[in-house]
DNA sequence: TGCAAACCATAAC
DNA sequence: GTTATGGTTTGCA
């Protein structure tokens, strides 16, 4: 049995299914419809489902979290996520995904060299990520340091974006599975005001 | 700048 | 099996 859990936080909706303490998928955005449907489109279609007016109190720490995420603080804590059902190729950039540090951004092409396959490829993960925002897919930007798209809306991207500057000033590297992965400060994408 | 071609994992037929 | 679809990138005019 899946449950979902919904809440309003300082007129932003945040999003949750959970089953067996596992997340299945999360989401966030302004319009509670949207939100939801988020959410329902990416639960396995053989398990049962529930949505609960009040959180639990397990389901209100993590949507807390979220809001946390939404605001651009740092998290400490790993979030139990249900990666396995989803493809292997899925699953590695993902992972990939959530190791861009908070401050920093990578291009979809440099992921898909640390992760194999190409950049349009990868694109379509982050198109899929089920798990927003906790896996910063907001974090990945074109090669030119323009945004990229986002399914929430540019704007939004931009926002979480400008929220998480930490004012660096070089890129650096973290390492994934043995290929060291090049990151760059989020204000090499905030510089460029590019809106669509 | 702008455009065409290559790119490659998924999902939908 | 096959095709269609992208949150891209690169090269070339």
């Amino acid at each position: 049995m899946i449950e979902i859990y919904s809440q309003n936080i300082d007129d932003v909706w945040f999003s949750i299914a959970f089953e067996k303490q596992q997340i299945i998928t999360s989401s966030f955005g302004v319009n509670r419809q949207l939100t939801l449907s988020n959410i329902l489109r990416n639960l396995p279609f053989n398990v049962s489902f529930e949505f609960f007016h009040e959180p639990s109190v397990f389901a209100r720490s993590i949507l807390a979290s979220l809001k946390d995420i939404y605001d651009g603080k740092g998290i400490d804590s790993n979030f139990p996520l249900a990666l396995n059902r989803l493809p292997a190729y899925t699953q590695k950039t993902l992972k990939t995904t959530a190791k861009i540090p908070l401050g920093y951004l990578a291009s979809y092409g440099s992921i898909a060299k640390a992760v194999g396959g190409s950049p349009r490829a990868v694109g379509n993960v982050m198109a899929s990520n089920p798990f927003a925002p906790i896996i910063p897919c907001h974090r990945v930007v074109k090669s030119d340091f323009t945004l990229g798209g986002y399914g929430g809306g540019l704007k939004v991207k931009l926002e979480l974006l400008s929220r998480e500057k930490r004012g660096f000033s070089s890129s650096t590297e973290v390492e994934v599975n043995g290929h060291m992965l090049q990151v760059f400060p989020v204000e090499y994408s905030l510089g460029r005001l590019c809106l669509n």
